[in-house]
RNA sequence: UCCUGACUAGCUCAAUCGGCAGAGCGAGCGGCUGUUAACCGCUAGGUUCUAGGUUCAAGUCCUAGGUCAGGAGCCA
């Protein structure tokens, strides 16, 4: 089953347009060129041009805003646009003996999407709807920079996924849509402004590699002039693992391209991933970082975007107990704690997805019965060698395990972070590499990084999609990136 | 790549055993001073994914193909 997404539209008329010329609207082709006439104008004799997040502040004042409608109800005398400014939502009220008759007729026959500058006086209301909501304008004066054309697809109520997604240039405009991606760019935002008051240097690693990073994942290839195919990148780790060397703690913040063809909630095949790397940090330095970062970024998307979370219906409860420390526990305990919930779980169907022996990496259904033991993200830590990556550093004593970590989110959300301590021996790191069977060319460099003062180093990767996805409560991380990538889409 | 399912109006979906193609929303026109995806009346809107087949008759049954979705695997 999947969630219908609920848009709103309003209804949509237009009878005549008083700032197109009578000649143009009589000619017979001419209704196109009315619908497209922009109309930037008459721009005087307006109030101070506010965004609609800074409203409450000008309870009593008169106003201008500049967006567009968004959704329109008459009733009679009266005409309720919701107008969206790109910063929030916020109801508009015109009132027939307020107005001019033409402009009152005008604005009870705007279609959806119109564009327009609006001056009126702001007034708090429990009625009015809109993110935040509360607030309305009474409007005074309204000035149509267009009028839009009357076939706009994203009507009211459900849409399929299929057709939502071939709209997204239209979709993101939906007051849903548009609340997730605010919440994405505070996401960034607060995982920025952790790193770059806690001593990191951002550091961008290129998009276009040699080869695999990791040796495994299917990579996107192109054509690299007369070197051969180039790939695009899956990780800057590598090279941030050079950078540290430099700067000591940095960080990298890009798109991350992944060619396999998973077909997931979870997956993206073009993703943004942060990746901070950090030298003299051992496994439990890293856990450290990765629980303080996650916090910050927690309490500020709760801090600075409430409005859209509650419109998403967002349990804030369930965000507001998201704080450091987190408890952590090992893959061995793990898989204990499995073994019990598989003993437990009466029903056949579920009971067969728990099933698990210890060295095999956990499936969704794992990671969502682990998670659900707490009301907090979870670190597992010390996976098998054999599902993880060559580069990590081995647990002392216990060669087939690896000092890595993943962080599961709570609700099913999975892991959003996966990192580890890396490898500092230049002899491990070799022998591992013809292991692996690599080729040692390729990593001359980075064997080059522990012959040269190497030192204990950790770092981590996280998905934002998967962050902002947890954030928000939505079902599928597609819905978290404005233009999402997926198998079976580059369009639009 | 594998398993499962869906495809009918612009959108979301109905259509009983194989028997006249339907509704809500959206669009157009009209009504209403507090709407929240308003409500009420009227109007327009169809190559039922494609190609074959069975049948007096196919949206419905059969075969092949297409597109999309959910899940698995892989991963952040």
């Amino acid at each position: 089953m999947y969630q219908k997404y609920t848009l709103a539209s309003p209804p949509s008329r237009r009878r005549f347009h008083p700032q197109i010329p009578m000649r143009q609207m009589e000619t017979g082709r001419g209704v196109s060129a009315i619908i497209g006439a922009i109309n930037f104008q008459r721009i005087s004799s307006m109030a101070e041009h506010v965004s609609v997040t800074q409203i409450s502040k000008y309870v009593g004042q008169e106003v201008t805003l500049k967006g567009w409608v968004y959704n329109r109800t008459d009733k009679g005398k009266l005409s309720f646009l919701l107008v969206r400014d790109g910063t929030g939502f916020i109801q508009c009220v015109a009132f027939k003996g307020d107005l001019s008759p033409e402009l009152f007729e005008q604005i009870s026959h705007l279609p959806q999407e119109s564009s327009v500058i609006i001056t009126g006086s702001v007034r708090e209301d429990k009625r009015a709807p809109g993110i935040p909501g509360g607030y309305e304008v009474g409007i005074k004066d309204l000035q149509v920079v267009q009028t839009a054309e009357l076939d706009y697809p994203m009507s009211l109520k459900d849409h399929g996924v299929d057709f939502a997604l071939d709209n997204r240039h239209l979709w993101i405009r939906m007051q849903s849509q548009w609340a997730i991606l605010r919440v994405r760019a505070t996401v960034m935002a607060a995982t920025r402004e952790w790193l770059d008051t806690n001593g990191f240097t951002a550091m961008d690693t290129p998009i276009l590699t040699p080869a695999a990073a990791e040796g495994t994942t299917t990579l996107f290839e192109t054509e690299y002039f007369d070197e051969g195919k180039a790939y695009l990148a899956q990780t800057g780790q590598l090279y941030n693992e050079a950078n540290i060397f430099a700067f000591g703690k940095v960080y990298c913040f890009g798109p991350t391209f992944r060619a396999e063809k998973s077909k997931t909630r979870r997956h993206l095949t073009e993703f943004w991933m942060l990746e901070p790397e950090i030298a003299f940090c051992d496994l439990d330095g890293l856990m450290e970082v990765e629980e303080q970062m996650i916090t910050h970024i927690v309490q500020r998307v709760l801090r600075d975007r409430e409005p859209e979370l509650k419109f998403l219906g967002r349990d804030l409860s369930k965000l507001e107990n998201i704080k450091a420390p987190f408890p952590r526990i090992s893959y061995d305990d793990a898989a204990k704690m499995l073994q019990d919930l598989y003993e437990k779980e009466t029903d056949p169907e579920k009971k067969e997805l728990l099933k698990f022996d210890w060295g095999i990496d956990f499936g969704a259904p794992h990671e969502t019965a682990i998670t659900q033991q707490f009301d907090k993200p979870v670190f597992v830590y010390g996976y098998p060698s054999a599902v993880k990556a060559f580069y990590m550093e081995p647990w002392p004593g216990r060669p087939e395990v690896c000092k890595s970590v993943d962080l599961l989110a709570p609700e099913g959300y999975g892991e959003i972070c996966g990192g580890s301590e890396r490898m500092s021996s230049h002899e491990n790191l070799l022998a591992r590499i013809h292991k692996e069977g690599l080729p040692e060319d390729a990593f001359k460099w980075y064997l080059d990084l522990r012959k040269y003062g190497s030192v204990p180093h950790s770092g981590f990767g996280m998905g934002t999609e998967r962050v902002t996805a947890w954030m928000c409560g939505i079902e599928h991380v597609r819905e978290a990136i404005a233009f999402p990538r997926t198998i079976k889409r580059v369009y639009p």
